[in-house]
RNA sequence: GGUCGCGUAGCUCAGCUGGAUAGAGCAUCUGCCUUCUAAGCAGACGGUCAUAGGUUCGAAUCCUAUCGCGAUCACCA
């Protein structure tokens, strides 16, 4: 039986037996360094019922009985209001003895609840830019926690394909390429289309400028600039099918998709699904239909569509517009519905979008509850802060964004420029090949997103580049590479001694190791790989610390050798498997 | 203005449902490559946990107020 929860049976039975006490909950923790001991129990609870010059002597037997009655606790010391217990050596070889063949040691088995993740969800005239990245790296590593403890995942993105915008980017194209194609101008598909949606900013903003000069109102000469009217027309054209406004549009998108498909890969993610906001925008007007007659939507005068949540704490929402057009919360509604029935097996929905959308999700929720869905229990919004630069918000519009693109092809030529300059690649002129470059760069930056908690803004300054030393995933990295170049030279497997004396080194790393299953429940209950991230780095840090402490393979006896090669074993098997959760590839050498 | 989130070392971040002396990395400084890869290890320096109250045996953690930063409150998406 797992340590905490044998000592947490045995001790209410104590309290039972010998104060009749039923406590639902002792408190039991991990010793903190610097105290003797490995578990404690902490004591000041039982104030309320023991008097408190008499606690000593209650933790006194409280420890004692503990001692007598299990065979992992070899004894005890109390410390005010701490009673610290001794956990026996042979529990932890004993428990890594147990997992040596356990391959998906820590994973949940697999049910058939399944759960959609959508995340990425792009804007097709924007290159992906760091924010994305985030959004990408959270979605995908969510989608694989999910799966770690237990869940069938489908990962979905919406692209978001049309509407005004994306007809500012054609009207665009179609005034200034002169039939340029991101072949003719050998560009990124993305960039390309990319490069005409700030062309039509920067000529509607000329145009505007003009009219406000001659007069105009700012909000007026916003809409009637030469370039914004055909902008609408040709939104109107693509709304009633006109065949070459379609035929045009379609062509950006591939280009554009051409380009999503280059960074998807270069980040190693992956969708089961792509859904189209050209093919969903009209869904949701039956469920709009549906809650009005089950009389919890209503309509108003100018037959608008609405919700009133004002006893949840939230306003009224529009659903509706009174020409009976869709809003984006009604297209929600459509594909939420839509995505379930898509899969039968599906029990809930994890949206990985930013929080500025909050509010939306909030609603989304409330309403898909009120219409009586039973899944609408089952929905999360998995909420992550912005990207910040120290100027600020990323704008795209003002050229202030970080391209997704650029941050990684720099940060691969930084690693190959780091590497070149050790030590040990110039004494033997060696070098790695650029895929090797490729994975410490991409670690180091997924690492570095999502180490910080999602709910967290990210600072990001570009003109520091993401460090290679230290809290970092080359660091996990690195220790994965020598781990698997000591395991090369083992060629057989020793058992274990359970009777064999830890050093604490030893034990520390052991500690960690068995710490791994309740760090995956912890990341996957709060939707945090962050959870991972830190978690994988006191491992590596506990492990180092180990690996330079004492030899592994030549060490004082064949004993210790065999549990040394233990650990290092399942150190590396963890270190796979976490960062498998992370997204995060390891190189075979550095 | 209403609502939500955040505020921990010079910088970037940990700190689980309240628990012992607040922890890492970067930066600065000291040591360690003739046995498994020094992208590492061992150490030093660095804190009024935004501020003020409250709850209790005990508060960075929970509650209230204030200040600061951000988001959101569209017949935009």
């Amino acid at each position: 039986m797992e340590i905490k929860s044998e000592i947490s049976s045995l001790a209410s039975r104590f309290l039972a037996l010998n104060y009749s006490l039923e406590v639902d909950q002792i408190e039991i923790q991990n010793t903190k360094k610097d105290f003797k001991g490995d578990i404690t129990i902490v004591l000041f609870p039982f104030y309320k019922e023991i008097k408190k010059d008499l606690i000593s002597e209650f933790g006194k037997s409280f420890g004692e009985n503990l001692v007598k009655s299990s065979d992992n606790i070899s004894g005890f010391n109390i410390q005010g209001g701490f009673l610290n217990l001794d956990v026996e050596d042979s529990y932890y070889l004993k428990f890594i003895d147990s997992i040596k063949n356990n391959k998906n040691f820590g994973k949940v088995e697999q049910s058939d609840e399944t759960y959609i993740v959508e995340f990425s969800s792009p804007n097709t005239n924007k290159p992906l830019h760091l924010g994305h990245i985030r959004n990408n790296l959270l979605g995908y590593s969510i989608a694989k926690i999910l799966e770690a403890n237990g869940k069938r995942v489908k990962k979905v993105q919406i692209i978001n394909d049309r509407g005004i915008h994306i007809c500012k980017s054609i009207i665009s194209w179609k005034l200034y390429a002169n039939g340029a194609t991101p072949e003719s101008e050998n560009i990124k598909g993305d960039k390309f289309v990319g490069e005409y949606y700030i062309m039509f900013d920067k000529v509607h903003k000329e145009q505007m400028k003009i009219l406000i000069d001659s007069g105009m109102d700012k909000d007026l000469a916003s809409e009637n600039t030469s370039i914004m009217k055909a902008a609408k027309e040709e939104l109107s054209k693509w709304e009633s099918n006109v065949k070459e406004t379609r035929e045009v549009w379609k062509m950006m998108n591939d280009w554009v998709y051409k380009g999503f498909e280059k960074t998807y890969n270069l980040l190693g993610v992956s969708f089961d699904k792509n859904y189209y906001e050209s093919e969903t925008y009209l869904l949701g007007k039956n469920i709009i239909e549906e809650g009005l007659q089950k009389n919890i939507l209503y309509k108003r005068q100018d037959s608008s569509v609405w919700i009133n949540l004002d006893n949840e704490g939230l306003d009224e929402k529009l659903l509706l517009r009174s020409d009976g057009t869709s809003v984006y919360m009604t297209q929600d509604l459509g594909t939420a519905v839509q995505r379930i029935s898509d899969n039968s097996d599906a029990r809930g929905m994890i949206y990985t979008v930013g929080n500025e959308q909050d509010y939306h999700f909030k609603v989304l929720f409330k309403i898909l509850k009120r219409l009586g869905y039973q899944w609408a229990d089952n929905l999360f919004h998995l909420s992550y802060g912005m990207v910040d630069l120290p100027s600020g918000k990323m704008k795209s519009r003002e050229g202030t964004v970080v391209d997704a693109d650029d941050l990684i092809y720099n940060l691969i030529d930084s690693v190959k420029l780091t590497t070149e300059s050790l030590e040990k690649f110039q004494s033997t002129n060696d070098e790695l090949d650029h895929d090797e470059y490729k994975k410490i760069a991409l670690g180091a930056l997924k690492y570095y997103i999502l180490k910080v908690d999602p709910k967290k803004n990210i600072l990001f300054n570009p003109d520091e580049s993401i460090d290679l030393t230290g809290n970092t995933g080359p660091f996990i990295q690195y220790a994965y590479v020598r781990i698997q170049s000591i395991l090369k030279k083992v060629n057989k497997v020793v058992s274990i001694d359970h009777d064999y004396k830890l050093s604490s080194k030893e034990k520390d790393v052991l500690i960690l190791i068995h710490e791994y299953p309740s760090i995956l429940i912890n990341s996957y209950k709060d939707l945090s790989p962050a959870i991972i991230a830190n978690y994988l780095y006191e491992l590596v840090k506990s492990f180092n610390s180990f690996y330079q402490n004492h030899h592994i393979l030549n060490s004082e006896s064949k004993e210790s050798s065999s549990i040394r090669i233990s650990i290092s074993i399942k150190t590396s098997s963890i270190i796979e498997s976490a960062c498998d959760l992370l997204g995060i590839d390891l190189p075979k050498k550095m």
